[in-house]
RNA sequence: GGAGGGGUACUCAAGCGGUCAACGAGGGCAGACUGUAAAUCUGCUGGCUAUGCCUUCGCAGGUUCGAAUCCUGCCCCCUCCA
């Protein structure tokens, strides 16, 4: 039980008091604080999420809280840019955008959204200063970064220290029985716990999970380093670059993305080793994940296509159609894929022909000088991927 | 306020008067091999009306036949001293 509900956890404090608490037999609260600025969610982002998935499918409650007054303040995490504070209007409308991705994995009869405004909006200063007295300045510089900034005599805003104390009373107002979060919010986390205790609850279970590592299979997932899986991506784009990653970090996105039972996974890596091809079991993978995104079933067609276009090399159904004018020699294929939007200057293009990655209509295609005449359609190809319908018509007026 | 060091293409980083569209590494793209894998090997990695031309080395000027390289001013970053 509790193995499954923390597979792939980075760390569980304490494991003692969780197995306690499921003991219990009651609903637990499982809190996870989310920040209302990024409303577009990749894979990575979901790992967490999936995780309070399984406490509901344990009969748990997942408390979605969107950290609307947080906001204001700026999480010191990380970095020291400022974060802008953000409108009311902008807050409902994220986190409505949030909402509709994140009930893709969350069952919403068993889930608590809710907006820690809701009680610090209600806090005078009085209340405040008695909420920072509950905790001290030593404390607060074991957190790493702040020990290292104020050894080295950079600033420590008085504010900064205020955003643990903020959220880790957001436990306080929901009797949080268990938060989760990313490892690098384990302090955060860690001063909820301690608060809890001062307001005479017990101290939540504080589960810690790793950021997922993106397709390179090395760092973090991010859309900034363009090795992420968006959620709202097209299932065949999903299914695509789930195949692309290594067989390696395939057993990592078993583990924390997939919802198959741990023994499950234990019985593929086994045929794996006794000769199964580890593609058939990435295809396993892909259509698990794309079905939670686009619907039973579409797992199934995206591995179909895949398979049409890939392994037997047809075309895809469907590509960008274009229609060109022809000049009194046609049109140079240079220039034809730039046009197309297959290449992004004449400079590529003419590269991408030396390189021999262009096609029409499947034929290779080297000649850079070469002309598309009137009345030419067919299909231009650059690499594996990029594909257009390309119609060229006599002279344009 | 004083003294030094530095700003080069997506990133890091050479170059310090011509042979520089600019070494090298990473990343990216493409080719081979495959399972659209990964790893590996190879090529490419400013633009254009294309064997030539145009624009790029923080910004603006200047010296010179010729500047990323030298000079002047300005902006920005880092280190040390006060």
């Amino acid at each position: 039980m509790i193995e499954e509900l923390t597979r792939g956890a980075a760390e569980v404090i304490q494991a003692e008091e969780l197995v306690k608490k499921l003991g219990e037999g009651r609903p637990l609260r499982v809190k996870v604080g989310f920040d209302p600025t990024a409303p577009d969610l990749h894979l990575g982002h979901t790992v967490i999420i999936n995780a309070m998935r399984r406490f509901q499918d344990a009969g748990h409650v997942a408390i979605f809280l969107i950290g609307d007054f947080t906001g204001m303040i700026g999480d010191p995490s990380g970095k020291s840019a400022t974060r802008k504070p953000l409108s009311e209007a902008d807050i409902r409308a994220n986190a409505k955008t949030y909402a509709d991705q994140v009930f893709k994995i969350l069952d919403r009869s068993a889930t608590e959204v809710r907006f820690n405004s809701e009680w610090f909006g209600k806090m005078d200063a009085a209340g405040m200063i008695r909420l920072a007295a509950r905790h001290t300045v030593a404390r607060m510089l074991e957190r790493d970064d702040f020990e290292k900034r104020y050894g080295s005599g950079q600033p420590i805003a008085i504010h900064e220290f205020l955003y643990p104390l903020v959220q880790g009373y957001d436990s306080v107002a929901l009797k949080a029985d268990v938060e989760m979060g990313g490892t690098d919010q384990k302090f955060n986390l860690l001063v909820g716990r301690q608060l809890q205790g001062q307001y005479q609850q017990a101290p939540q279970v504080i589960i810690t999970w790793p950021l997922l590592e993106g397709t390179d299979g090395v760092q973090k997932m991010s859309k900034s380093l363009d090795n992420y899986i968006g959620i709202a991506e097209p299932a065949d784009e999903m299914f695509g670059k789930l195949m692309s990653i290594s067989d390696e970090l395939m057993w990592r996105y078993f583990e924390l993305l997939s919802f198959r039972p741990t023994a499950d996974i234990e019985t593929l890596k086994r045929a794996v080793e006794e000769g199964r091809n580890p593609r058939d079991v990435k295809f396993e993978l892909g259509m698990e994940i794309v079905d939670r995104f686009h619907g039973a079933g579409t797992g199934h067609r995206a591995r179909e296509t895949f398979i049409a276009r890939f392994r037997q090399g047809e075309m895809p159904e469907d590509m960008p159609e274009k229609t060109l004018p022809a000049g009194d020699e046609g049109i140079g294929i240079a220039a034809a894929l730039t046009a197309c939007g297959l290449t992004a200057s004449n400079s590529e293009a003419f590269r991408m022909l030396q390189a021999g990655a262009v096609r029409i209509d499947g034929e290779k295609v080297s000649d850079r000088e070469l002309s598309l005449a009137a009345g030419f359609e067919g299909v231009l190809q650059v690499g594996k991927r990029r594909f257009a319908r390309l119609k060229v018509t006599g002279h344009s007026g």
